[in-house]
DNA sequence: GGGACGGTTCGGCCGCTGCCGAACCGTCCC
DNA sequence: GGGACGGTTCGGCAGCGGCCGAACCGTCCC
């Protein structure tokens, strides 16, 4: 408590620098990837190359460019090298900063058999996504259980307790409790933060879905299928490939 | 639900386009007025071309980037120009994207009687900063109200209501619930989201505190020194100047 | 009106960086 | 071993962007 720290007060101006992170979110290419790896999805560097139109040449300094800031990390699996998201923090800073870039540039893969399956349930980083996530955060928005912007309610609460989904902890997390996850299309969005990270690790510990090997896509189990319809509100069907 | 629309399930690669935000972030003039502007505070261009280290015509491009990117907003006031975060937002993803970039370049101002009043107790943004911010959120730690991380307890969640604190409302919102604010030096943090907008809201509210005109300063009233000693665990005399 | 002042716009310079193709390295497989 | 393949490194080119000084505009004040 001495006074000697009274001098050093000038202004508070420490601050970070963003300029790191900045310029590694500058570029269009760069952009593009890390939309495709927001979902938690590893990927090796050709296939982001190809996705973000450029050279493997241009695409491995990119991804090396990312590294370096830290948003990226790299694994290699035989001869190639899969990249993802350095840690869920990175994916939270991309998602809230989603919301100051509301203009979304759409690119449409060919649809593939993978792609379909995809669609249907998957995790998106830590939480559900695809047809089931936003049919779940649809449901329990119909419910009451979650208000305006995804916001919790009591109801919500007590529903999502008894349904098994450990609330108190995500509520406590210092990560924002729910979110609203852009990542599908642009209309429809399904529920992410905390407690969509409590509401996957629910599903997957009763057993209702099933990580396919290997990749983030998710298969409903039968007695998932019985839990949505009972437990969940969402009617049998929702998930099927015509409903999307 | 008819099958058209299972034509466009792609892929979801639709995505943010983090090019504009990037980019504005990118350059280190930038960074450091955005800095600067982060606790919530309004400045005019010459302060901010100033603390950048660029002259006034290159601050004015800077500016008028960050305003295009939807960063900062200006308000005309006299024959200057005040420039501000645009928005809660803004700051939150500042604030986010700051754990990613954990360098911290520090800036000292020489020493003024507004710095110092600044340094005793200030607005962050929306919440208390300053020693008072500081002093109030180790007591809160001190008391068990906040665990590791800042995050809420259930102590917490009761003394806080007893104290006059919307929690409910805080811990629903979309914000992240609880939040260590950097601002500060870089050992000392206070308590900043949606709860710590919550604690400055009752503390206006109840006149514990003032808003000095114009600025973002604050007045510590009586009533508040009584009750920071008396419901908040704040020693009398621990924001004098002496004990920063 | 006139001068001081804050801020923006304009023109020009320089460095950085994103892009590519070519060459190189390591892995896998025949 | 040899060839195919994925990825990185290197050299070089082109464009963008940050910087400045000078000129211009609007406000304030004498």
């Amino acid at each position: 408590m001495g006074g000697r720290a009274a001098r050093r007060t000038g202004k508070d101006v420490s601050g970070k620098d963003f300029t790191a992170v900045g310029r590694a979110l500058a570029a269009p290419a760069r952009s593009t990837m890390l939309n495709l790896l927001v979902d938690g999805s590893s990927r090796p560097a050709s296939e982001l190359a190809h996705a973000a139109g450029v050279r493997p040449s241009t695409a491995s300094e990119h991804l090396t460019a990312l590294a370096d800031a830290g948003l990226v990390a790299v694994a290699r699996r035989g001869r190639q090298r899969f990249y993802r998201l350095a840690d869920v923090g990175v994916a939270d800073a991309l998602e809230t900063l989603g919301r100051l870039c509301p203009p979304a540039p759409v690119v449409t893969l060919r649809q593939s058999a993978e792609a379909a399956r995809l669609a249907r349930a998957r995790l998106c980083y830590d939480h559900l996504a695809g047809r089931l996530g936003v049919a779940l955060t649809e449901a329990m928005a119909a419910r009451g259980w979650l208000g305006d912007a995804l916001v919790l309610t009591d109801a919500g609460q007590a529903g999502l307790s008894g349904a098994g989904v450990d609330v108190d902890a995500a509520r406590s997390s210092r990560r924002p409790t729910t979110r609203a996850c852009p990542d599908w299309t642009e209309r429809r969005e399904h529920l992410a933060g905390a407690l969509g990270a409590a509401v996957a690790t629910r599903f997957l510990g009763a057993g209702w879905v099933a990580r396919r090997s290997g990749t983030r896509g998710l298969v409903v189990t039968d007695g998932g299928q019985a839990a949505l319809a009972d437990l969940w509100g969402v009617a049998a069907g929702t998930l099927d490939d015509a409903a999307a």
